[in-house]
DNA sequence: ACCTGAACACCGTTCAAGT
DNA sequence: ACCTGAACACCGTTCAAGT
């Protein structure tokens, strides 16, 4: 018993992390013990201590890990087309993620942490928003930033809404249909609110 | 030990959802055990068992009884007003219910179980969105039935995103803020949308 | 019939002891 | 320095035994 020193702390680290993507993935949030993760990596529980504060800690690092992946797949959508489009494509992508990861993407909202979130924490969440804003920009001057803001935040906070409620069954609708007709309200509504009738976007 | 009688079922049954009430309401999900629950009322953890399936079906009866007591704070809503006031009083009510009991409300969504819900609970959730149905009806036909309802799950759907990031920290904005937002694009957008640019409501 | 108390099979977490 | 194995203080759940 004792030193092994097979892996170095940030090896150790990423073998800890997934093992617990696959298994939060495969089963789900209450199969993620301790005790099974260090079986599939063949270490015992007390070793993730080194490496990691607590279980909440490791989630913590799994739901990073998965924001990342989050921020890929939503990143990049559709750059040319028009703001409508654009809206459609990022939305696309964001239910397409949730459906294919539910159980990791359940984890980063469903999981209520005791302590505060580190500093590290709080931008990767904001980088998926900053998504959003970008895609929104063409259709807020550089004097309505603010508008812009708060669109952005609608809009994500209402797609998130439809995920969760899919994700949970209770929807009776698939998400896409809704979300097309959010972003076609949205999108005419602006047109009205922001004077006038244009047609550019 | 054995035999007690001081309760009957139906008496036990209601001292065990409102002392889980309590400790949800107070202390969340993690403080919720049945050795808590079964102290806090004087008996003993199995006795649960004779009242109770298990865990999950004891949460599933409490988020049933969340739900009860949602729909009766939304219910009822600005019966008189026009659809966009009527609209904003409803998701004020539901955003109110959220800051309220945060803990309660997020036990219905934040728990994942394992069993498929029993045939009493869908209803109970049928009940809440159908008030948004409701509400929306004086802007669609009786021909646009389907319209409606689907109008009816995007705004429900919006409404809940916006409490669970509101309810994470997650928005550093007033979920009232975004609503309104919400709410007023539906709307402008809705009469571009229905043909021309009636004014009715 | 109803409840208890002990038991079982788990948890997360800590830490002395080993290498 | 790093890891193990046992221990501690919990869980949910079951059930023989008591009244």
């Amino acid at each position: 018993m004792g030193r092994r020193a097979d892996h170095t702390p940030e090896q150790l680290r990423a073998l800890v992390l997934d093992a617990a993507r696959k298994i939060v993935a495969a089963e789900g949030e209450r199969a993620l013990t301790t005790r099974r993760i260090a079986q599939d990596i063949g270490y015992t529980s007390g070793t993730l201590y080194n490496v990691f504060k607590d279980r909440d800690d490791l989630i913590l690092a799994l739901n990073g890990a998965t924001l990342d992946e989050l921020f890929a797949a939503v990143s990049g959508t559709a750059r040319g087309a028009d703001v409508e489009k654009r809206l459609r494509a990022l939305a696309r992508a964001y239910i397409g993620f949730v459906r294919a990861q539910p159980q990791l993407w359940s984890l980063i909202f469903e999981h209520s942490r005791a302590t505060p979130e580190p500093d590290w924490y709080p931008p990767k969440v904001a980088r998926v928003f900053g998504v959003m804003e970008e895609t929104l920009a063409p259709l807020y001057g550089e004097a309505a930033r603010r508008d812009c803001a708060q669109a952005a935040r609608m809009l994500w906070a209402s797609l998130h809404g439809m995920c969760v409620l899919e994700s949970k069954g209770a929807l009776a609708m698939p998400a896409t249909t809704l979300v097309d007709g959010l972003i076609r309200h949205f999108i005419a509504g602006h047109e009205v609110l922001a004077g006038g009738g244009r047609r550019k976007a």
